[in-house]
This record gives C-alpha cells, structure tokens and sequence, in this order.
DNA sequence: CTGAAAGCGCTAACAC
DNA sequence: GTGTTAGCGCTTTCAG
C-alpha cells in the first residue's frame, strides 16, 4: 500500500527512482528516456519508461537538474521600465523569443536607472541565470558597461558595440534619416528641430547623426536641438525650449516614440496644431502611436527579429561573440507628419 | 599555487566547503554564518567566514539550495500582455514587491489568451517557482480558473473571489461610482453610456454594477451599452456602436482606461469633440491617461498596494487563504470629464 | 542495451 | 560552538 499511498499523495511529486522502480528498470534509464540521450534504449523498454511517467505524473526536479547540468534554462532580462511602451514590446518579443527555445525569462526592472541597472548585473545571476539580456537604458553606457565575465551576456537595444560582450540594436541612423527624409522630401519643410535624450551620450549619436544626414542631403537647415529625458515627460518638457527658441519650428523629430508622444501632448497644451503648425515624427514604431492624436509617424523597430537575434547569440556555443547586429526600420506612416488618413 | 590558481580563476565559483577550509572551519559553520542560522556563531568565527567569503567572492549556489530546501526563492508571474500599459504598472508593482521580499520575478505573457494562460498554469511551475501571481485575463473566467493544488496561487485584478485560491482586487463597483458618479454629479449630464468587455463576464460584473448604482442614485437614465475587448482597438469599435445608436450619448464610462484611449481615439477620428460633445471617463489610471487627447478622467488602483497584498498572501504560512481583498480607488480629474486643466 | 554508483553544492540533523 | 555526515533528485561515467 505503501506504494499506492505515494502514487496518489498529490503534495509529493514522484521521483525518477519511482518511476524506475515502476517501469522496472534503472533510474540511469529513466534519465535516458526523459532527455533521450546520450545512451540509445530499447524501443519496448522507454515505451514502459513513458508508461510509469504518465502514471506518476513525473516532471523532472528542476533545482536536481540545475545542480547536476549546470544550467537552469532560465534568461535573465535586465530592462528599464516596462511601463515605457517601447520596453514593453521589446519584453515580450524576448518573453516570446525565450518560449520557442524552451526558457524561461526572469525579469528584472532597473526603473531607467543606470545604478540598479549595474546593481542588477550583479544580483540576477544569483538567480541561477545561464545568460543575462541587458535592454540598455538609454542615454548611459558612455563608459563600457560592467559585464560579468563569466556569464553570456548580450545588450539589445543597443545602438553602439559593447566592447566585451554582443551587442544588438536597430539601425538608429537609418531609421532617423527615413523620417528626417520623410518631413524633408514629402512634405517640404525647409528646416527640422531635434529633441532628443540628455548630454551627448553616445546613445543619441547614431539617431542624431541620421537626422543630421539627412537635413544635409536636402540643403535643409538644421532646426533647434533640444536634450531632454528619453520618456514622456522629456517630451513635454521640450515645448518650451522649441517654442521659446526664436523662430518656430515647422517639423520636429524626437529620437522615440515616447519623446514624442509627450511632445505631442505638450503642443496640444500649448495650442499649436500638428501638424498644420509643428509637424512630428517620431523613432520606435510602438503600439501607442497608433492611438495618439494626431496618429504617430515614426520607424519601426523589428523588435521581434531582434529579440531571435539576442537570444541566438545568447545559445552560441562558446558564448556570444562581440559583434554589433544592426536591424533595419520601416516608416510607418500616420499623420503627425501631415499626411492624411489613409484609414 | 593551487589555491591561490583556483581563488583567481574567474570561471570558476568558490563552493562552500572551499570557504571552510579558508576561514579554517566546517562547511556547516559556513552555512550557518551565510544564513544566519539555524545555529549561532561565536562573533569572532563569523567574522573569519565572512572574510573568507569575501575573499573568494563566494555566492551560494541556488540550484543546490533550492534542491536542499526546496524552495527557490521565485515567484511565477502570468499576465496578459505588457503591452497593454496597466498590465505594465501592475507588473512593474509586482516587480517592486518581489524585490522587497528578495525574491525573483519569473514573467510569462499569456498574450491576452486564456488557453495560454491555462498552459502557463502548468508549464511555469517547471521552471521551479515557489509560488504564482496570477493578473487574470479580464472577461474571462467564468468558470474557476485551474489552480494547481500544490502551488501557492494568488489571482491579482480579479475582480470576484476565486473559489479554491486568494484574490486581491479593485473594488471595482466603488471605483466606477466613483467616475460615474463625478460625470453624473459635478457635469450634470443625464445619462451615460457603459463601454464594457465582451459577454456578460463575471469579471465585468462590479464595474457594470458601479455605473449601474450611480446611475440610479442621481435619477438619470443608463445609456447604451457596448461590449467590445478590453483593449484599445476594443474602445475604438465601440464608436461606431455608440454614434449609430438613436441619440447620440453626451457621456461614456469606459470599464478599463486601454478602452477608454482606444475610445478617445476612435470619437477623434469621428470628429467628435471630447469632452464638449461626448465626455468620457476611464478605469484603471495607468499614466498613459494623462497624455491621451484629452487627458483622461479616470478611476486610480492602488497598483503597488495590491501587489504588496498578493506577495503577502503568497508568503502566508500554510498557503494562502481563500479570501478575496478589495481595494479602494482614488478619482483622478482630468479633462476628458469636462473639468478645466489643472496645469 | 542496461545497471550500479559517484557525485553536483548545500543544509541541517546529530554528535561532540 | 563547531565538526561530521547524510542526503535533496538528477545525470552520466564506467562496467557489464
């Protein structure tokens, strides 16, 4: 009775030596069976094995596997805030990314900021992860990020190479220049302002660098630039500094989509009308702008690609290389640049 | 050169019973120093140890731990969809609470469906987490929701008592009187309609009866009601239902604020004027209301408070119970109701 | 093709 | 107060 008591006890989970004892063979098979391999059984003798499985409702002891392997199957993601939209896309395309490999993903929110940013490299892996994903917060990493030598560590969103460790991002001054052109070529404005994030971080480089290119290409003038907070409240908080500053600008690119959407917000608090007065563009390509008034113009990030793209070089035998994956963006076109419904 | 090899080599972590032979002690004492306990530690021992770790840079290893004790220090989380911006406070609030209590957060997006939700259920639990944090998919669950037996379970955003497990929710009936109350009340309209999710879902119930409630209360008429997804694209079908029916409503509540964006979004595109032709009102609170055109008027949920409630729950000794918490809400004015800016 | 057995690193009885 | 030691459940050599 003993056995059947086990067998039927719901709080305790069956071990691989029960499920041997029942099968009647060893507990070495058992594990053969389960991951199949690395030895060969028989055809009859696993189909007995699978049998005692089901009958026990066995699922391997995780911790037990972890300890013996070495590994846990679980990813940690290190990223700065959900509730930026941006971020929240980017999550479940790795959460995604992670399922079609069978792992598992720890999150962790550093809330935009570089100190728990830093602070979390170090605590995850205690966790058990067998690989770090770090979505940078923007505006920081002047100075090499501090990655744990011994831990597959990959940076998405990362418009730079992170020396040391893989690095994966969008292809910033192309997806600038594809809106920057956009404001230009279609709609004729003569001269295009820039909010972007604080300082001269190395992280607006390539994203300013595509607007600058692309105003050059058209004989345009630069408009004013104005460095700001990389969220909403940057956006806002940038009205005054464009609209203050001499001439009005016609156009506007902010370096993402969340700038843009408190830009947005700002203007309509302070009267103007995008885009009859101020038109804007914006850099991301989230959900959100779809929903904003006016609808967003912005360039979309392949963020599910790039999320594959992470988690391969996470997998990569001998550890991710140092190399810097650059994707490309799409304009997605609404109507903060002028165009007109299409819906 | 052995050891001083090993303490330098980088791949390699120091193991407990490499710390005892350092500090010149027995790996138990080790134990007991790290943990403080079971077991008490002459000051002076203690302080050897933790020299040692320090010197070897030793962190336990959480796969022999969580084999040992069983436990792993993780909670699952499932929810619907981060992209869906209350999910993303709630999750972020989550976030927080676990981190007070140093555990880990493993996050898993149901996308919004029940069936992976239900998969979720049981799949995370490989994974070994000591317990899960369910944030239901709204308008589902009619029937009791699949709770594992052997796993601590605390559904969070539920709406309703979740026979078997703990919940902990808004009070929703309170909360939408609230907003129901304020367009009722302070903008005298003399109906209003009810946008709310699809079927007549449990989980819709308290917000329906809220709106009902207030509705009654002040002597007006309820208006037409539209059930449409929770989501935006949800809020945005509903216009077509609300302007097509009869007499145009002077005021809507939305029962969660992505409807009520997608809504704003939608009488927008309609060329409705808001809050002048139609007032809205929302539910939830999430920031993204605050930049919508107009700012959104909104019922607020004690994310952080709620979260906080679902870990302690979850750490209850002997399980959590089969209550089911309420949560107050505080009205938000903003300008969707017809209020005049604050800022 | 299968069995026996040695640990992975840690914790907590149980001795002293 | 501290040392010894027996496992937690699994995987994987090594024998057969």
């Amino acid at each position: 009775m003993g056995a059947v008591a086990a067998t039927q006890d719901p709080a305790r989970r069956a071990t691989a030596a029960e499920v041997a004892r029942l099968a009647g063979v060893s507990p070495a098979v058992v594990s053969y069976v389960v991951n199949d391999g690395p030895r060969k059984v028989a055809p009859a003798t696993a189909e007995r094995v699978r049998e005692a499985v089901r009958r026990l409702g066995y699922r391997p002891n995780r911790a037990a596997r972890a300890l013996r392997r070495g590994t846990t199957g679980i990813v940690g993601l290190v990223i700065p805030r959900v509730a930026n939209p941006f971020m929240a896309e980017l999550s479940e395309a790795v959460q995604a990314a992670a399922e079609r490999r069978g792992l598992a993903v720890l999150a962790a929110g550093s809330g935009n900021d570089l100190g728990v940013e830093r602070r979390l490299l170090q605590t995850l892996p205690r966790h058990g992860v067998d690989g770090l994903v770090v979505a940078t917060v923007m505006g920081h990493h002047d100075t090499a990020p501090p990655v744990r030598p011994d831990l597959p560590t990959v940076y998405l969103n990362a418009p730079f190479a992170v020396p040391g460790c893989a690095a994966v991002g969008p292809d910033a001054t192309q997806g600038a220049r594809l809106v920057v052109d956009h404001l230009l070529g279609v709609h004729g404005h003569r001269s295009v302002a820039l909010v972007t994030g604080e300082s001269g971080a190395r992280t607006a480089g390539a994203r300013e660098l595509g607007w600058q290119q692309a105003v050059t290409e058209h004989g345009a003038r630069p408009g004013p630039v104005v460095r700001v907070a990389w969220d909403r409240p940057g956006g806002s908080a940038a009205v005054e500094a464009l609209l203050g500053a001499g001439a009005r600008p016609t156009a506007v690119f902010a370096t993402s989509d969340a700038q843009a959407l408190g830009l947005l917000h700002g203007l309509r608090a302070a009267g103007v009308r995008v885009p009859e007065e101020v038109a804007v563009g914006g850099f991301d390509g989230v959900e959100d702008g779809a929903y904003a008034a006016p609808p967003l113009t912005t360039a979309h990030q392949p963020v599910l690609a790039m999320a594959e793209a992470a988690l391969d070089a996470l997998e990569q035998p001998g550890g991710p290389g140092e190399g810097h994956a650059l994707f490309g963006l799409d304009l997605v076109v609404r109507q903060s640049c002028g165009c007109t419904a299409t819906t």
